[in-house]
DNA sequence: GAGACTATGAGTATAAAC
DNA sequence: GTTTATACTCATAGTCTC
């Protein structure tokens, strides 16, 4: 996917560079022959100084250049996040595969070359699971195998015929030989050639037999339990929510978490792999809800009784990157194998801003920044500051001390000169937020506007590390429903995700925000189709139906809903869901169920 | 009229003190 | 266990300037 329009600002090579000095010790050619030399020689290699002389007083000033990058290596993929290990070692490694083998397979196919290293590594853990006698279990399984991913649904009927289809020309008897050898079955290599034709490579064969063995894995997921049906109609729930706004004594509230990381987040320990989904949860569709954290009490208890009672995922982006998020998701995506896109974000103030380190006064102790709001601090605030702090020549008095963080913790404020405390500036906030520089700028976009729409978005690291599990599930493509689409964060998480998106119905109020996603997929060259809507109340239940028919429906509905009636900021109007803008959550509801419903009848039919 | 600028607490959770 | 202190929050509305 061409991502060549986007700037990630991305030091692959250099890192790159370290891992192959890693991985060939024995010649090495860093004999230096003083502390001084290894640590300009590291530093030239991208290794932060800290880390270096972190290294350098564990190891002593004479240890070996080699056992230093060891130990920076182990810092880096143990603490933070902007390593300076490979990053493209991390990523594979966080998918679960074994080092040694990423190593080779970068080796051998080039750093730059993603699709033949994961190629190369899919095979060699088919392979080694053949070789373990877990192909018995395959072959076991070919005759009621039930590839039921919705991707795929024509499958379960090609499966369910007695015939084994193997393609008569020679290139595809080669290809299915070579994925026979590869360790798959034969019938899953005639099945993939079949479903593919002949054009596609060996590589993306492989990769969509894995995916289809992925999606069995997550059987569970597809099956449709007659048994559960919707308890309420879409109408009958908001009246329902009305009379249940609250949660009974009876029940058990939900609960914000401490730490906020829900099932976990990367390079932070307490991962959960496993949890229990409510079986009426289960899908196709998947989807994915988003709204704030800190909302008014009972709001999140409606939320998940509306959401067919899936707990809300609380996760704080101060853990992923330099900026405090936290928000609720619910959302019905496994849990296992997530990973972090790359590159990874900025995890400081300091590492994301380093102009800042030169002013930044020793007694403001902020490594994080607050929450991305959508208004910032007045001139006349931070001249305020300025005046205050020129008062006291040198170290100021306690109390202005407190006066001057309260207000940098209030309006997020950074430090761009001397007494020079200021709010951040757009592009500033969209790479916090995870977005391509630029994103929002230009095409009608007021600066005001641009705050706005800055401060209501996604975290895009945070939704694509939840996300991150679809990408070996829908290796061809996804089709996605975007409801309160924003400036597309979901979009953009998907992108860096590297999912190809086949087509996206996006659905968004503001102009100037349809009119960012619509240049964001041209600047990317996506090849699916955009389709936008301006509002949720145009997408009627048979216009979805239509659509849905049109495109073969939808794998993902993603969306959060207006939080203005439920964010603490609100000093007007914070009704809850009840408020003029956070009703809308019942439209998600609504779109969601009928999106589900006609996914089955699609299924039966 | 659009955009920029500014002032405007309360609700919630958590930590600290008792 | 209870009370108190502290920290944080996808915002709204009025006013001004152009």
């Amino acid at each position: 996917m061409a991502q060549d329009s986007t700037d990630w600002n991305t030091d692959d090579d250099l890192e790159f560079e370290i891992d192959n000095y890693k991985s060939s010790p024995p010649s090495s050619p860093l004999a230096a022959t003083s502390s001084d030399e290894v640590f300009a020689q590291l530093i030239d290699m991208g290794f932060s100084p800290e880390n270096i002389a972190r290294a350098i007083e564990e190891h002593g000033p004479n240890a070996d250049t080699m056992v230093i990058i060891d130990a920076i290596s182990k810092y880096t993929v143990n603490s933070e996040p902007s390593s300076s290990k490979s990053k493209t070692i991390d990523h594979f490694l966080a998918m679960g595969f074994d080092e040694e083998k990423v190593i080779k397979a970068i080796h051998e196919h080039g750093e730059d070359n993603i699709e033949e290293i994961a190629n190369a590594l899919i095979s060699s853990a088919v392979s080694d699971a053949a070789k373990a006698e877990i192909s018995p279990t395959i072959k076991e399984e070919e005759d009621d195998i039930d590839w039921t991913e919705s991707d795929d649904e024509k499958y379960a009927e090609f499966l369910s015929s007695d015939d084994e289809k193997v393609s008569d020309s020679p290139e595809n008897g080669s290809k299915l030989r070579s994925l026979v050898d590869m360790g798959f079955s034969e019938l899953e290599a005639s099945l993939a050639l079949e479903r593919c034709g002949g054009n596609v490579s060996v590589g993306d064969l492989a990769d969509f037999i894995c995916a289809a063995q992925i999606a069995r894995e997550f059987d569970e997921f597809h099956t449709e339990p007659e048994e559960h049906k919707p308890r309420f109609s879409a109408k009958k729930r908001r009246i329902e929510s009305k009379r249940e706004s609250r949660p009974s004594a009876d029940d058990d509230p939900v609960r914000l978490p401490n730490p906020m990381i829900g099932f976990g987040v990367p390079n932070e320990p307490g991962l959960i792999t496993q949890r229990s989904l409510p079986a009426i949860a289960h899908g196709p569709p998947y989807f994915y809800y988003e709204n704030v954290a800190l909302a008014p009490k009972g709001v999140w208890d409606t939320i998940s009784r509306h959401l067919y009672d899936v707990l809300p995922e609380f996760v704080d982006s101060k853990y992923i990157c330099a900026a405090a998020r936290k928000r609720g998701y619910v959302h019905n995506l496994p849990i296992s194998g997530r990973y972090q896109v790359q590159p990874p974000p900025k995890y400081t103030i300091s590492e994301a801003f380093p102009l800042t380190k030169k002013w930044w006064p020793t007694w403001d102790k902020r490594t994080k920044l607050n929450c991305i709001l959508t208004v910032n601090a007045s001139a006349q605030l931070t001249n305020r500051i300025r005046l205050a702090l020129e008062a006291h020549p040198g170290e100021p008095p306690e109390g202005t001390k407190k006066y001057v963080i309260d207000q940098c913790r209030k309006w997020n404020l950074v430090w761009v000169g001397k007494n020079k405390a200021a709010p951040l500036e757009p592009d500033e906030m969209e790479t916090l937020l995870g977005f391509p520089r630029n994103h929002t700028r230009g095409g009608g976009m007021s600066r005001t506007e641009r705050l706005k729409s800055l401060g209501n978005s996604f975290q895009v690291d945070t939704v694509a590390y939840h996300l991150s599990v679809l990408k070996p599930l829908f290796p061809f493509g996804i089709n996605v429903l975007s409801l309160f689409t924003g400036i597309g964060g979901g979009e953009v998480a998907l992108h860096r995700l590297q999912i190809p998106m086949k087509t996206v119905v996006s659905v968004e109020i503001s102009l100037v925000n349809r009119n960012i996603l619509k240049d964001f997929w041209e600047q990317t060259n996506q090849k699916g189709k955009l389709i936008e809507f301006a509002d949720v109340q145009e997408l009627s239940n048979e216009k979805i139906k239509e659509l849905m028919k049109k495109f073969g429906g939808f794998d993902l509905v993603i969306g959060g809903s207006p939080c203005n009636n439920l964010a603490g900021g609100n000093r007007v109007s914070r009704s809850g869901l009840e408020g003029e803008q956070s009703c809308l959550f019942f439209e998600y509801c609504r779109i969601l169920e009928v999106v589900r419903e006609t996914t089955k009848e699609m299924r039966r039919s």
